[in-house]
DNA sequence: CCCGGCGTTAATGCAC
DNA sequence: GTGCATTAACGCCGGG
């Protein structure tokens, strides 16, 4: 029941707080938690700063539904290309020759 | 605030059941909980289905991996072929001509 | 006939398609994909289906999100939901939440 | 220099290409796209972060699955929580859970 | 048998 | 408020 350690120490709070391995995965938790919100912020920050371009794009006079199916596009090509590339041999093998 | 009266409704019950309002609320969200778990387990049943099928495949010597990968790709060609066809005039337009 | 463009194309693969064992190789392969794409349309279907039925209780004045959150409690086995809800809060506790 | 390609193919779209105002606008858009490209690789860096820490705390023998619920209540307004929380429990009980 | 990766599907958030 | 694009969660699959 290894996997399940770590549960039972945070079971522990509250009542045998004084014991260390408790506090450590508490604190363990916390840290986790914090490093995760931390990234996670960043992420909307760069999603703020996106939206501004597309606002700056929109005042150049460039239309943003457009841009953005452009920037769609561009972002999943590079895979269709080797699709495309793939795509006789992918009959090939299903038909197993 | 009418978005909360079926909330109230609800709120109520166990207090006030004689009250024929709250009461059709309740058989109103068994019947729509009833119904969606219904589909969903239809949606289970062709799932299995789907699942035997690339089973049955497989045991015909067909490689199940790339079968899947067919039929993935058929499943989006036909937008990849629109989108071929407007991507000329998407880069016209993103640069307003 | 876009339904049989497909199948012209792989037996199109295949330049000695007078081999027999190849022949019923890509009738085989036809019959799989086809099985397969229908099953999965019909899982479309009724992924439609369930979405109106979320519009539906939306209408009649319930929450979807929190019925989403129902039915999904609903769809776990009653100790893992048990199990989840004791860890969670124990989570939260030892955050201070 | 795969970099510049869709600059050129931007380039070539207008058959007059001394024209001074067009001329900017490639460049414009050119400069738009790639600041967008940029912050969005930026963000799926940090997705693979976060994606990072989860594993970590998985190997510390942290409940990934809750530790997701924890995170999404923390964005949550507290007032939001309690809400969706007093709401899932009435359906609950509507439907003798 | 468990685990990590992947593809699909649901859910959130954004733009109109 | 609605539809859509993105993002996150879920479940399945093959490998160790």
């Amino acid at each position: 029941m290894s996997d399940t350690e770590t549960a039972e120490d945070l079971a522990g709070i509250g009542h045998n707080s004084d014991e260390p391995r408790k506090e450590l995965a508490v604190d363990r938790l916390r840290s986790l938690v914090e490093r995760i919100e931390r990234l996670e912020q960043e992420k909307k920050d760069l999603g703020t700063d996106v939206k501004d371009i597309y606002a700056e794009a929109k005042s150049a006079g460039f239309d943003t539904k457009v841009l953005r199916q452009l920037i769609a596009i561009r972002r999943k090509e590079p895979d269709d290309v080797e699709e495309q590339e793939t795509l006789l041999d992918l009959y090939r093998r299903a038909l197993g020759m």
